[in-house]
DNA sequence: CTTGAAAAAGCGTTAGC
DNA sequence: GCTAACGCTTTTTCAAG
């Protein structure tokens, strides 16, 4: 596993918690797996160990929150300071998520949230006093999170 | 808060949750917050079904779980069939979010992940199956998701 | 690597303020 | 709307195959 080989039970671990990872607890996983509890909550520790579990995070419709500005940044960043800049990003307060591609321009996509008009500008200001060109900037309509399926074994799609 | 008016306990909760979703009890969150375990437990439940909380999902390094093909497809839909088709897209086995944007062109985003290039083809011709027109495909080196600061008071940023 | 069992912690519900 | 108290579920920690 240490060379990234999930065997089913990891991927069958890695679908669930995509699915609801709060409310499915490792008994439930357990079950379906004909495995013991124990045996999943080890598994679980594993792979939050190994770095392929990275986190747990609430999914929220920012729009019913009171939050409707829901924007995507296009940014360019010159390569040998993408890196450092897509970190530093993710600390200016209104940064939703943030994702460096492989590209010589537009490399730096930026998930952006405000309150107002007047916030996102603030953001945007902040980025480029970062040192991040912003080539575009778009509302965001909809998002959806969706468990990746690949996880799964083909006789197990019946979930 | 049914207009959306979320109170410094909930977005409390929200930055709490938005963290680690999993390991964060009710009882941590109102320790912190000076109130009872129950009334967190019952803002949770009131944030879950007035739809602004929408799920939990586990974040996944998907380079070290063995599947380093991880990409940005940008898409154009015509505009009638923009959300119809954003929502039949996230049912197409590699396909890991989808986000719709206010464009006119290039206005639905989806990330892929893919075993090999066969696979990130076929997730392709998938997409293209069902109206979309892939306009760009990236490859994303590294994503990061951010708690969003601003459901804390100034005052807390010392967490 | 997996299991089982006991103690601790957390959750959902109900009742009361 | 907040809290306390109940019973049930889940996690944690340990020992062991």
């Amino acid at each position: 596993m240490k060379d990234g080989t999930l065997d089913e039970l990891d991927r069958s671990i890695l679908y669930a918690l995509q699915q609801d990872s709060r409310h499915t607890s490792s008994g439930d996983i357990a079950e379906r797996e004909g495995v013991s509890a124990s045996t999943v909550r080890k598994r679980i520790q594993r792979l939050e160990e190994e770095g392929i579990i990275t986190g747990y995070h609430v999914a929220i419709d920012y729009e019913t929150a009171g939050l409707p500005l829901h924007a995507k940044l296009v940014c360019s960043a010159p390569i040998p300071q993408r890196e450092e800049l897509a970190r530093q990003a993710r600390d200016i307060p209104g940064v939703e998520a943030v994702r460096e591609i492989m590209n010589g321009h537009n490399n730096v996509y930026i998930n952006i949230i405000g309150t107002d008009h007047d916030d996102l500008s603030r953001i945007g200001q902040d980025l480029y006093e970062l040192g991040l060109d912003i080539e575009d900037e778009q509302i965001i309509r909809n998002e959806y999170v969706c468990p990746y399926r690949g996880f799964l074994a083909r006789d197990d799609l019946d979930w």
